[in-house]
DNA sequence: GAGGGGGCGGTTTTT
DNA sequence: CCGCCCCCTC
């Protein structure tokens, strides 16, 4: 018991034994705050206040669940083996719902084989409807539709409140396909991602027996990244432990970069009104960068003014001051970061896989491909399409699903796109005669009676990597002999199995990573370059009109600029063609809130440029 | 059913 | 500027 204290700084140490009910840690960048998370789950169970299967730890994204499961896993291995307990459940928020609706779905009318659509298959819905409705695509775009619609949900209005709520004929028709989008779900016996939260909340609220039940399982639940929850999660962590009152969550609402999709950091207010008694922990001991960085990051991060902002106090050296550097224009910044990722490598015993370059959008990425592979410099490019979100892929899905439930018109509708009308008949006589079979032999007969791998062509590389993709779908269908199990694997966990993914699992320890700032988050590298700190870039310019949204960009570099371990490079261009356009934008804002003597200027400033340009 | 051409849109992205 | 989506044609 005693091992899982060591080595913790006072804060974490209270914050892991804290046995007084709803405790709320406001965990600043860099903190350890999913050590403490971990821990204190370890010693509830340690120290005999639950078992395992008592608690439940949730967060949002596949990622972090997994990190979460597998640092709780490993604190929890001897005495799992010891007493045989089972493992308690670590999950995402969805994964945790749709295990609970499969199971007491039916009290409140849901079928328990429901399939569980995601974007690709709402928009399809979507259009599908529209045709049949009639309305056209041009003055009403699928994908906003789906955007409002999805927002609509998450807050908790139905198809007759948003029609209730809006007048404009706009958004009459948008009701109109909201409430015709619900109706065919229903047909369909089909949810789609939110639909699997916020019937969590609708089983929880309307059946408080079952409540009740899983109230006693869970004792405590412990919820990490809580700034990105939304309503619905919110409603869920609530409910479930209202009557224990034990409730831990961890999180930092300066690091919310969400909101866009319905997380709201306020949540990690308001918890405060709902649990009067509970008690605020303040994680504020930084491990990870250097106190210029901090000192930088918390100059930008203080003006923020609708949430608190913890000051990080660094338990590292001082460091070297973090850099700005002006550059004529997109080439020259990119060139800017080879010499530098040069100079580091080669003098400074940086390795190339402690460097990332974060930008705002992934056009910026290109640029740098390019400088790169001129200067020989290894990189990873994150982000572009998933693994089952590739056409290929899908296909094959959808065969699969159609077995699962016969009803579900929009796997039939890519079939017939993709397959062909003939193809679609074979694959619907051979549903009447098929059996129980496991999931890897059901993929392969149905490929082989629909002739499938024919559309391919093996001389084509382009045909060959779908080839090789699908060949890996059958690999991951081995784990899963059981359809419902692997369809429920497919839609929630969404690993990566992509050939691209392995070439880059290979690269990961000797190459510069490209990302999204919004994907850097919960990582950490010796060297960070911020680049396009321009206003319209960082922040967007889709963002300047708007007080909360300014505040989000704004979180947006902190989080970026708290990744960085020792040194910080942040650069902007005067002139930069972006989108075959050249514009000239003024440098960020965020970097005119620096105090120069906190930094160091480098590149082209003229002789006694102003800091402050405006 | 495939392949070419025109038009349009382009922030972030997880489940 | 690039890429995707849709539609048209053969």
């Amino acid at each position: 018991m005693d091992e899982l204290l060591t080595g913790l700084n006072p804060a974490q140490k209270e914050a892991v034994t804290y046995s007084g009910g709803p405790l709320l840690v406001l965990a600043g960048a860099g903190s350890g705050k999913t050590r403490v998370l971990t821990h204190r789950a370890a010693y509830l169970v340690a120290s005999g206040k639950a078992e395992p299967h008592n608690l439940l730890l949730l967060t949002f994204t596949n990622k972090a669940a997994e990190e979460m499961r597998n640092r709780l896993y490993s604190l929890l291995e001897k005495i799992v083996e010891e007493k045989n307990f089972d493992r308690p459940f670590a999950g995402n928020f969805h994964t945790f719902c749709a295990y609970l609706l499969r199971r007491e779905g039916p009290a409140i009318g849901l079928s328990r084989s429901f399939v569980i659509y995601d974007e690709d298959d709402q928009l399809s819905l979507i259009k599908n409807l529209m045709k049949k409705m009639n309305v056209d695509d041009k003055n009403f775009k699928p994908a906003a539709i789906r955007g409002v619609i999805e927002h609509s949900k998450n807050d908790f209005l139905t198809a007759e409140d948003f029609l209730n709520l809006h007048s404009g004929s706009w958004h009459q028709t948008v009701g109109e396909i909201y409430r015709t989008y619900q109706q065919n779900l229903k047909k369909i016996a089909a949810l789609d991602f939110t639909d699997l939260l916020i019937y969590g909340v609708k089983l929880f609220k309307e059946k408080p027996e079952i409540l009740k039940k899983y109230q006693r399982i869970y004792r405590f639940v412990l919820v990490d990244e809580y700034q990105d929850t939304n309503k619905a999660q919110y409603l869920l962590t609530k409910l479930l432990s209202k009557e224990s009152g034990n409730l831990t969550v961890v999180g930092d609402a300066a690091q919310a970069i969400y909101s866009w999709r319905g997380a709201d950091y306020r949540n990690l207010l308001s918890l405060s009104a709902d649990f009067p008694k509970i008690k605020i922990i303040n994680l504020e001991e930084n491990y990870r960068s250097t106190q210029n960085i901090l000192d930088v990051s918390y100059q930008v991060i203080c003006k923020n003014r609708k949430h608190p902002v913890l000051k990080l106090k660094s338990l590292q050296e001082k460091g070297v001051r973090p850099v700005v550097f002006k550059a004529l224009s997109e080439t020259d910044e990119a060139e800017f970061v080879c010499e530098k990722i040069k100079q580091l490598t080669d003098f400074c015993a940086v390795a190339p896989a402690e460097i990332a370059v974060l930008y705002r959008t992934n056009a910026q990425s290109r640029v740098f491909e390019e400088a790169f592979i001129n200067h020989n410099i290894p990189y990873i490019l994150y982000g572009g399409v998933k693994f089952y979100e590739r056409a290929e892929v899908k296909d094959v899905i959808c065969l699969l699903r159609v077995i699962h439930n016969q009803n579900d018109i929009i796997s039939w509708g890519r079939i017939e796109k993709n397959f062909g009308k003939r193809r679609k008949e074979k694959v619907k006589n051979y549903l009447q005669s098929r059996k129980e079979k496991e999931t890897k032999v059901l993929i392969e007969e149905m490929l082989e009676i629909s002739s499938y791998l024919q559309k391919f062509d093996k001389d084509k590389e382009e045909d060959l990597r779908k080839l090789e993709n699908i060949k890996e779908l059958l690999s991951v269908a081995e784990n899963f002999p059981d359809l419902t199990d692997f369809l429920e694997n497919v839609a929630l966990v969404q690993q990566e199995y992509s050939l691209q993914e392995k070439e880059k699992r290979k690269k990961v320890g000797e190459a510069v990573k490209l990302m999204t700032l919004h994907a850097s988050k919960g990582l950490e590298f010796a060297v960070v370059f911020i680049v396009g700190l321009e206003e319209g870039l960082l922040p967007h310019y889709q963002s300047l009109e708007d007080e909360e949204r300014l505040e989000e960009e704004r979180r947006l570099c902190y989080v970026g600029m708290t990744r960085a371990k020792k040194f910080l490079f942040l650069t902007f261009a005067v002139r930069r063609l972006y989108f075959g356009q050249t514009n000239y934008n003024d440098l960020s804002r965020f970097l005119e809130d620096i105090p120069e003597e906190l930094l160091k200027k480098e590149g082209n400033w003229d002789e006694d440029e102003d800091w402050e340009l405006e």
